[in-house]
DNA sequence: CCATTTTACGCAAACGATACCGGTATAAAT
DNA sequence: ATTTATACCGGTATCGTTTGCGTAAAATGG
C-alpha cells in the first residue's frame, strides 16, 4: 500500500491553473489575484495539502532533518539527551532519526555513512567505547557534513563540542570519598580511548594526590565495551575484590558499569557501604530509592542534547562556514547518599 | 554550510558518459559493455558515490523510513521499544523517525501529522494518555499510510495491533497479593480511556471477584497523564493514604506510577511491604536492586518493538492492500519479589 | 557486399515544488 | 493611436535518479 498525497498539480489541474501559479498562491506573493489565490488557499485546505518535503529536499539541497549517532538508545543518559536534541529540533522543524553503534566500531562507521547517505543535514555524534581511530569522522567532516560532538567529544579542533566537565566530576567524587574517610579508592572506567575516561581518570588521579594518597595504578580498570554487557563487570569487579588490598570504595564511571557494580555487590553479598563504598555516574531517576541510595554523579544529559541541537541547527543555517567553533563544557552534580558514607563495619 | 556528494552526473561528466549510461552501469545492467561498467564502478568506488536517497524517494514515492510515535523517549519501556524498532528498520534499510506526544493531544496530533508530512513510509504508534478521540488517526490510516497500534492500542478493526497481555497481567499480579495475603488491594492505573488502563483494571478487577473479594471502586484510580509528572501520583497517594479504610497493597500500572509509589512511601516513611504491599509495572533493569527489590509486571518492549517493526514493513513492502490483521499479544512476566511479601508489620 | 540483428549507448520524461523569465490583457499616459 | 505601466499568470529549467524508446555503429548472416 501507499499513502498518495494531493500535490500542487493536482491542485493546478482542479482549478484550471498552472502549477507555478499555485505554487505561488500558496506562498502568498503578489503576483497573483486576491481571488484566485483564495480559491487556491480553500481547495488546499479542503484536500489537506501539504508541500511534499522530499521535493523540497531535493530542490533545496536540505533534508531539514539530523542524525543522532548514540552508542545505545535505551540508556537512561541517552534517551535523556535525544530528549533535548528532539525538543530543540521539533521547535525548528526538523526531525531526528536516531542510529546506535551498540559500542561496536564497525558499526558506527557503516551508521555515519547511513545517515550521511539519507542526507541529513547533520549529526550529533557520541562516539563507540571501541572507537580509537576517528578517520571515518574526519572525512565526513571534512567533506562539508555539520557536525557536533557530544558527550564522548573527539580529540579534533574545528568543531563544536558538548560535554561534562569530567574532570571535575570524577576529582569531586574522589575527594568526597576521602572526606568521609575511603583511602583505597578503585575506578572502574569506560574504554580506555573515550575523551571521557581519560578525563575522567585524570580527575580520579588528581583528587587522590591532592589528598596525598599513593596511586596504586592496579586500582584503575577499564571496560573496553562500557559495561554493555554485565560480564565485562563482574569479571573486574571479581578480579578487584580478591587481592590483598582490595578497594574500601568504588567510583563507577557509568551507567552500566554502576548498575553492574550494585548488582555484583548484591550477589556477593558484599555490604554497600559497610565493606565497600560506592558513588557512580548514573542518569537513572530513582538512584535515590536503591538499597542503599546511591551517591551519584548526574549529568544534565537533557540539557546537553538541547546545547548540541542548537549547536548544529545553528551551524548548518549558517550561511558561512564555521569560523569559531564551541567548547561547551556543561557542570555535573554530585548527589551525596548512603553508598558513600563511611559507617562502622557491618558484622 | 552544506555537504555537496557526488552525483550520477559528476561521474558522467568526469568519464564522458550519459546519466543513464552511468545509471544502468551501477546497477550492473545487460546492455552496458564490461568495460565501460568497470570504469564506471571503479570511479564510483573511488569517489565514494552513494544514490541521493531524496532523488530515490521522489521518484518511487517512498522515503525508507518509519516513524515512530511515543509519549515518551526517556521512559524504560519505550526506549527498549524504539531500540527494537530500530534493530528490524537498520535490518531491512529503514531509518526510524521518533516523535514525542508527551502525553499531550495536540501534540500527538501535530506530530502523527508531522510524520505524515515528512513522506515516512509507515508509523508504528502508541496514543498518549489524552487521547479518546482517534479521529486523526483514522484519517490518516483511511488515506492510506501504513500504520501498526502498538502498546495503548486503538479500538478500531482492521490494522495491525501489537500489545501485552494487560489483562492477563493485571491478574495475575492481583491475585499474587491475595495469595500473598492482602485484601485490601489498591490500584493504580493511567488515564481511564487507554486501551491498557481498561485491560488491566479488568483483570484486577476479575481476581477480586474470583478470590471474593468485594471490589471497592474507591480502590481504582486513574492518573490522567500516567504519572509523568510526580505531583499526579502524590495526590493519588495522599488521597488513597487518607482513607478510613486504606489499602494495604498498590498495583501500580506504569514505570512512573510504579516509581512515583516508591517515591512518596520513602517521603511519607510508608514501609513497604509492612504497611503497604507494591506491584509495580516496571521496564528498569534495577528494579531488584531497589529498597525493597520490587515486584514487577515486565514487559517485553524489545522484542515488542520488533515484532511491530516487522508487521509495518511487511506491510509497506506488500503490493496488494493487507486483509488480515494481526493482533498479536505478548505475555508479561511477573518478577516476585520483596515488595509484596506479606510480614509482621513493622513497628 | 548488402541486409539484418545485436550491442551499446544517448535522449527525454517523470517524480513535486520552486523561481526565473516571459507573455498577455487592460488601463493609463503620451 | 501608440507606447508604457501594471496586474496576473504560464512555460520551463532544476534538483538526482530511473527507464522506455530511439539509434548509431558493429557484428553477423546469407
Amino acid at each position: 500500500m501507499k499513502f498518495e498525497a494531493i500535490t500542487i498539480k493536482d491542485i493546478a489541474k482542479a482549478l484550471g491553473l498552472s502549477t507555478s501559479t499555485v505554487s505561488r498562491a500558496l506562498r502568498d506573493s503578489y503576483e497573483i489575484s486576491p481571488e484566485t489565490k483564495e480559491r487556491v488557499i480553500e481547495y488546499a485546505k479542503e484536500n489537506n495539502y501539504r508541500p511534499n518535503p522530499i521535493a523540497l529536499s531535493l530542490k533545496e539541497k536540505r533534508s531539514s532533518s539530523i542524525g543522532v549517532l548514540v552508542c545505545e538508545i535505551a540508556n537512561s543518559f541517552f534517551s535523556q539527551a535525544i530528549n533535548g536534541i528532539e525538543s530543540v529540533a521539533q521547535e525548528k522543524g526538523y526531525n531526528v532519526i536516531i542510529a546506535q553503534s551498540k559500542e561496536d566500531f564497525e558499526k558506527e562507521v557503516s551508521s555515519i555513512q547511513y545517515l550521511a547517505s539519507r542526507s541529513v543535514d547533520g549529526i550529533i555524534f557520541s562516539v563507540s567505547a571501541e572507537t580509537s581511530d576517528f578517520s571515518h569522522i574526519q572525512q565526513l567532516y571534512a567533506r562539508g557534513m555539520n557536525m557536533v560532538s557530544f558527550d564522548r567529544v573527539v580529540d579534533f579542533p574545528d568543531i563544536h563540542k558538548v560535554s561534562v566537565d569530567n574532570y571535575k566530576a570524577a576529582y569531586e567524587a574522589t575527594t568526597h570519598f576521602i572526606k568521609n574517610g575511603f583511602t583505597n579508592i578503585a575506578c572502574i572506567a569506560n574504554a580506555a580511548f573515550l575523551s571521557i575516561t581519560k578525563e575522567r581518570v585524570e580527575g580520579y588521579t588528581a583528587a587522590l594526590k591532592e589528598h596525598n594518597i599513593k596511586l596504586n595504578p592496579d586500582n584503575i580498570f577499564y571496560c573496553l565495551h562500557g559495561g554493555l554487557n554485565y560480564e565485562e563487570v563482574e569479571q573486574i569487579m571479581s578480579k578487584a575484590m580478591n587481592t590483598k588490598k582490595k578497594p574500601d570504595a568504588i567510583l563507577a564511571c557509568s551507567d552500566k558499569i554502576t548498575t553492574g557494580v550494585m548488582r555484583y555487590c548484591q550477589q556477593e553479598k558484599i555490604d554497600i557501604p559497610s565493606k565497600i563504598g560506592l558513588v557512580g555516574f548514573s542518569n537513572l531517576d530513582l538512584t535515590d530509592l536503591l538499597a542503599p541510595s546511591l551517591t551519584v554523579v548526574r549529568q544534565p544529559a537533557y540539557e546537553m542534547g538541547r546545547i548540541a541541537a542548537e549547536l548544529l541547527i545553528k551551524q548548518i543555517e549558517s550561511k558561512r562556514p564555521t569560523t569559531s567553533f564551541e567548547d561547551v563544557v556543561i557542570a555535573t552534580e554530585l548527589h551525596q547518599r548512603a553508598s558513600s558514607e563511611k559507617t562502622k563495619s557491618k558484622p
